[in-house]
DNA sequence: CCTGCTACCTGATGGC
DNA sequence: TGCCATCAGGTAGCAG
């Protein structure tokens, strides 16, 4: 559940479902999904504390306890999942090949909210107050956030000599921008991958703002039709793949123009661009 | 401070 | 079929 928009649209659908309930108890059942926080730290922090407040901020889910809180990082995989009761958790979860994969569990007062990730890249963490997570307090801007302005994001690329692939992943500039939707951004702004950020005209830094703007919100849109649903372990977002206009299209002609789609590597990670109408 | 590289894991896919 | 290589929506940690 990768990118911003897909954290929000958890995020969304999951406030009415626990906002307001109480944590009873804490399972962990792979240990590694708390490192290096041990499981009981987190059932210490959480168990017994109500959930004032279903947030995120970048690609981090956070709920906001009676005191401190808990926060929630999918990395690449990670899902949330919804269980009934108890008795049904213990009888879907972990059961080999025919069971539903749960790493930790916060059994509420009403209901059981699962966090699952086979890979195990995700994490499940407690802290005492949201500047104690460094991951977090390391974000910067969130890109739907209202301070996320055209003028803003101008500075922050001026300030910048990476390239502009390079300056969308650092989510210490703004945060929640991933690799499928920094190349749609770049695809939209007419802009090459490979460009320093600061080597943006304003008109440009204009058009990069408004592109990652309107994607994010058309992604968001689709991630919410139909919204998650955390009852079903098959589930997955719908129809992205038909609003990606270049991503994962290597050789594939251009939406725009016809011209082949590229693929190269940044920072290990593929870019795909067009190199007739991004430049 | 900044940048670049590796490690961390599991599963799906495609070539032979 | 099986085996192997490659790829995957992310970030932390470490070296230079």
């Amino acid at each position: 559940m990768p990118e911003l928009p897909e954290v929000e649209a958890v995020v969304r659908t999951l406030r009415p479902i626990v906002q307001g309930r109480r944590i009873r108890r804490v399972h962990v059942f792979h240990l590694i999904a708390t490192k290096p926080q041990t499981p009981t730290r987190v059932a210490r922090q959480a168990k017994g504390s109500r959930i004032r407040i279903v947030d995120r901020k970048g690609k981090y889910l956070l709920l906001i306890l009676d005191s401190g809180l808990l926060t929630m990082h999918f990395r690449l995989d990670g899902q949330l999942l919804w269980f009934s009761d108890f008795k049904e958790l213990m009888e879907r979860a972990n059961h080999g090949k025919s069971g539903v994969h749960v790493d930790v569990a916060l059994e509420l007062d009403k209901g059981v909210l699962g966090f699952a990730d086979r890979r195990h890249f995700g994490r499940v963490h407690t802290w005492k107050s949201a500047d104690d997570c460094p991951g977090l307090s390391a974000l910067g801007i969130d890109a739907l956030s209202r301070d996320f302005t055209s003028r803003r994001l101008t500075g922050l690329l001026s300030a910048s000599k990476r390239p502009l692939k390079d300056f969308l992943l650092d989510q210490s500039r703004v945060a929640g921008i991933g690799n499928i939707y920094s190349c749609e951004s770049l695809w939209h702004a007419h802009l090459d991958p490979r460009r320093s950020a600061n080597s943006l005209q304003p008109l440009e830094a204009r058009r990069l703002h408004k592109a990652i703007v309107s994607v994010l919100a058309r992604a968001l849109e689709c991630c919410l039709h139909p919204a998650p649903d955390f009852r079903n372990p098959e589930w997955w977002f719908q129809g992205l793949e038909s609003i990606l206009r270049v991503y994962s299209r290597e050789g594939k002609p251009c939406r725009r123009c016809g011209q082949p789609v590229r693929r190269v590597e940044q920072g290990g990670r593929s870019t795909y661009y067009c190199s007739r109408c991004q430049k």
